[in-house]
DNA sequence: TGGGGACTGGACAACGTTGTCAGAAGTGGC
DNA sequence: GCCACTTCTGACAACGTTGTCCAGTCCCCA
């Protein structure tokens, strides 16, 4: 009985789609003039009366207004042949008189791919990770996708709930920064075909591709560097443990400090959360010393965010007397105009979300070959302190 | 009747959902090795082969599998009441065991809302706009939303193909950094129903809620501030002409000069592009004098990206002989830290992007009151560059 | 004038979910 | 034993699009 009163209804030009489905009432009564013409006058009448896009004319409206078939409409939109030119026109005049614009969510459900991926990283405000998220949209608007991000804060929950929101989304692809270190979760929606890659630190107990920086050897050779310069006591203050990056650093500085025959006084190392007052609590207790162990004359630090930090406890006042070298994982701008200049082990963030990015287009265009880790430099940087020579 | 013979083939473990269809009949001849068995077998194998989420469970299967109806299963899913918990019981496990995940593209489709919203900046890799985008996260996330973004690039035609794009996702609302100065083309969406916010720069031709910070009160107050330390010829170096903020900026530096009754060389002003090349060449021809006209005392920086370029102009070795005082729109990490330390007129990147999403929730909560411009006030932050005196 | 091919147009089902509504099963009172 | 009631469940349509398939229409050539 629904189809009757349906099809002559969209015969009509002006066809009020709206009237026939019980769903819509509340919206139609609430915006009762909301035709052609009145619509125009009062722009903000009606404009938050329903559901947000209630209302919005269809394919089957500018079907209706044009005279012509839905699939004609269809046609026209996604510029597949097979339409006269005057059909075309008199098509796209009733799409801009009604201001009709394709739903894509009827369009992803209809064709399973939406166009579109997910990337979940740390902290979107970062200095680190706003490039990386760049270079991705980059990539992804290179293959007409956009891009839904969010931020996990570095919470392991958080973080699942992200990306299986995206899944949920039908992202086509996930671009992951991991927080936590079991992603089984996850092997439900990579079966059933969400490309996948890791970004920045492995994924736990799951096979999936990943792009990372070599942060033991980028840790070793700063810490080599500083050794070099003739230090003997070094700190190491970095990301909380249970951070990859943060474990395979600290590896790359006791790995430094072995090579070179140098004991490793535990008060040295400090590992925890990036906030400044842990920092400057760490860093205090390894530069003046501790429970008779010496102070350290050199500190590598874990990344930006703990380099910023000491940067500003060792231009303070009081330390001044006693310079104390710094070689920092990650570069950052301005690093250069510090005085001292500061030394880095540097990671390139674009080219880490690019090489991501890229990697999971491919896997989007069907290659098929195991899960792939891929490992990218680092380069030192030398500035200045890096290589002020122990006081001892 | 299409449910036994369905209901058998969903109780299967593996079941080919792929195989009854006739739509996945080219994925199927493009990967022909994806057999079901082959599947289990070899996880990466048929991984990439058709759709990304072709053979997904649906509602329908695990209502087969748990043998009950499709509503009942959606029930579960929303935790919705009118469950027995038995009932309940086995629902969950059917989603467990199938890897179940509800398809929000079909939720979306019947709901005609997305819970997302779009948020269009000029560039995600920004240190003004990346905290302005994780605070727009944060409010979307309370309001449980996700966050779509995108970079324009400072392109308006690229600005409007992704708010377009937003658009037809059908996000529930916008919040753009616009790039172009003509936003009649968001008129049909908005009256559509997407609430629309504008940050950082007004909309164009249209009318539509903005937040923004005050340009010209904070320019002009910089302005002043160098002039009440002696200075008497100084330079403005900004953004493109086409961009509000400049020319607010701008407006504001003239408005201080002529209220000290100071003359305006051309030659001071600068208007263009943030790359460092151009605001190297303007530097230098303002620092330098030319053409009959003296040089400038100090300079005023329309933004971020200029003022970090002119650090580095200023500290290089031949200009230190003569040093020329510095006061920049929008605080920068570690601007304290350099020598001189720079002062600048500082706005809150997150507080607008909070700010916005705020207004847009608002909006999306029914808010009907007529377009509101929010302005936010800057502050004066004075650490040393800017109140370096002239040195004739 | 008729027949074949090329082109154009439209009816219909399907994508996976949720709202509506009615039916079934269970409970209690009389 | 029956009715009224509540609680639970499922059939069905609809959301707006696209793929399939068939039916016209037009033109050209024989």
């Amino acid at each position: 009985m629904a189809d009757a009163p349906d099809a002559s209804g969209t015969a009509d030009p002006a066809s009020p789609a709206d009237e026939t489905g019980p769903a819509v009432s509340p919206a139609a009564s609430k915006a009762p003039g909301a035709r052609t013409g009145a619509r125009a006058a009062v722009p903000h009448a009606a404009r938050h009366g329903g559901r947000p896009h209630a209302g919005r004319p269809t394919m089957k409206d500018v079907a209706a207004r044009a005279g012509v078939g839905l699939k004609t409409v269809s046609r026209v939109v996604n510029g597949e042949a097979g339409v006269s030119s005057d059909t075309e026109r008199r098509v796209q005049e009733a799409i801009t008189s009604l201001g009709f614009r394709r739903n894509d969510s009827a369009r992803v459900l209809r064709k399973g791919t939406t166009a579109s991926i997910g990337l979940v990283v740390e902290d979107l405000a970062d200095p680190f990770y706003s490039p990386l998220s760049r270079a991705v949209e980059e990539v992804a608007r290179a293959h007409g996708a956009l891009l839904i991000n969010g931020s996990s804060a570095e919470d392991p929950e958080r973080e699942r709930e992200l990306a299986l929101a995206l899944c949920a989304r039908r992202v086509d692809g996930l671009v992951i920064v991991p927080a936590g270190d079991d992603h089984r979760y996850l092997a439900p929606e990579i079966t059933a075909g969400v490309a996948t890659v890791f970004l920045d630190r492995p994924p736990g107990r799951i096979e999936a591709d990943m792009v990372l920086s070599d942060s033991f050897e980028g840790a070793r050779s700063g810490v080599a560097h500083l050794i070099a310069h003739g230090h003997r006591r070094i700190g190491f203050i970095g990301d909380r443990p249970g951070i990859h990056t943060a474990k395979e650093r600290l590896r790359g500085y006791r790995a430094a400090m072995a090579e070179a025959g140098l004991p490793v006084s535990e008060p040295w190392v400090a590992l925890g959360p990036t906030g400044s007052d842990r920092v400057r609590a760490d860093a205090a207790r390894m530069l003046d010393g501790s429970a008779g162990t010496a102070p350290v004359t050199a500190v590598f630090s874990g990344n930006n965010r703990v380099t910023v930090t000491l940067v500003r406890v060792l231009a303070e006042p009081e330390r001044r007397g006693r310079p104390v070298a710094l070689v920092g994982f990650d570069d950052f701008e301005l690093a250069d105009l510090l005085s001292p200049p500061v030394t880095v082990i540097a990671q390139d963030p674009a080219d880490l979300g690019r090489s991501a990015a890229e990697l999971l287009f491919r896997r989007l265009d069907g290659a098929d070959d195991p899960p792939r880790a891929l490992s990218r430099p680092t380069k030192l940087i030398a500035r200045g302190s890096g290589e002020i020579p122990p006081l001892d």
